[in-house]
DNA sequence: TGTACATCAGTGAACGCGCGTTCACTGATGTAC
DNA sequence: TGTACATCAGTGAACGCGCGTTCACTGATGTAC
């Protein structure tokens, strides 16, 4: 069954598609050329839909961010505390499980020298649902809760991104995770002291 | 004046010249070609020296990491605290000075399938070195000090990646400094609570 | 001190590759009348 | 309801590019005698 002439939604498909590649092959593997012929379309016709490669991939870290914020906002708990620690739970769970796709959204050098996108819309939605739940467990006088939004942020992605390049598999380190639970307790505990 | 038939030190000369394309350009500026072209010998030369072209970017990370703990082992002081301190400063110093290098050292997925070659041997020198100050300034009982290192290494990561990515870099938000003073100041007074 | 010789670093040509991008085009779509 | 037409998504050929790697080679080096 051929594809019809029209394909009705090449750009979504091309951004999915993208998804897809990124989730068993690295950055590298993901060209306009390839992406076309596993939609079966010529390889001009992403041309239609993006200026050109850089706009695809901001469009593919875009949806990375969707998807990170969306599953974020989920972490809801009555406890604030218990808030946070399944955010980060499920931030590096997210890391992990979609390695190449997260060095895109956040490492790719292409990306970083980027005019406005710095962190892309839905990457400020995901900020801001981490700023709520630390207000929730409360912020000490003085101190901008988006800075320690912040200073959170930078742990988990820390954690995240020192796993999926695999720094931190010395034998005597304890998994990502129990270094993150430690990282957050200290950090808590620091906020009550 | 031409280059002798025999370079003497082709392979340091390969290193430290890849050091210099990383200084103003990013990874995919760094060929063999390229860097045979600057050192003024054939584009073949280099496979008297290394196997592969990965095995030339292995090198170059380690020499990364040789200079990183070169600098954070010369972060001495009398308080630990000041030397953790100093540390971390010098750390996202060395990482916004050094982008492109700091990106090939951690965050390049080519390296990070890497068979052995977790945190290179200067790499688990400098973790040791933060281990120790940690020791210093005193580690909880039943809290193993290289999992307090690995968060505190975490935080400083996090922080220099999001520096360097520019995903730091919303209006209402602080320096990477602060955002590091910030988590460090509360990790320890954790530690201490 | 001088010479033969093994070693091996660097040469230069070649291979095969796949990429991003451009361009004149054509076929399908849907809107105005 | 039917037709003319503008729009524009997708075509396919082509361009230019630089890359990593291999290979048979050659020139310089230094060691053994």
């Amino acid at each position: 069954m051929k594809q019809a002439y029209h394909h009705k939604d090449l750009r979504n498909a091309l951004v999915d598609e993208a998804l897809m590649v990124l989730a068993t092959e690295d950055a590298n593997a993901l060209t306009l050329r390839e992406l076309a012929r596993r939609l079966g379309v010529t390889h001009a016709a992403p041309y239609a839909h993006f200026s050109d490669k850089r706009a695809l991939l901001e469009a593919v870290a875009n949806a990375g961010f969707e998807r990170l914020a969306a599953l974020l906002e989920q972490c809801d708990d009555p406890d604030p505390a218990a808030a946070l620690a399944a955010m980060g739970l499920a931030y590096i769970r997210f890391a992990r499980e979609n390695a190449n796709l997260y060095r895109l959204m956040f490492a790719d050098p292409e990306l970083a020298d980027d005019p406005e996108c710095e962190l892309a819309p839905a990457g400020e939605r995901a900020f801001t649902s981490v700023t709520r739940v630390l207000e929730r467990i409360g912020v000490p006088e003085g101190t901008d809760p988006r800075d320690l939004a912040a200073a959170v942020w930078s742990l988990v992605h820390g954690v995240a991104m020192l796993e999926i390049d695999r720094r931190m598999n010395g034998k005597t380190l304890r998994s990502a995770q129990e270094v993150l639970e430690l990282g957050t307790r200290l950090l808590l505990a620091g906020l009550r002291s």
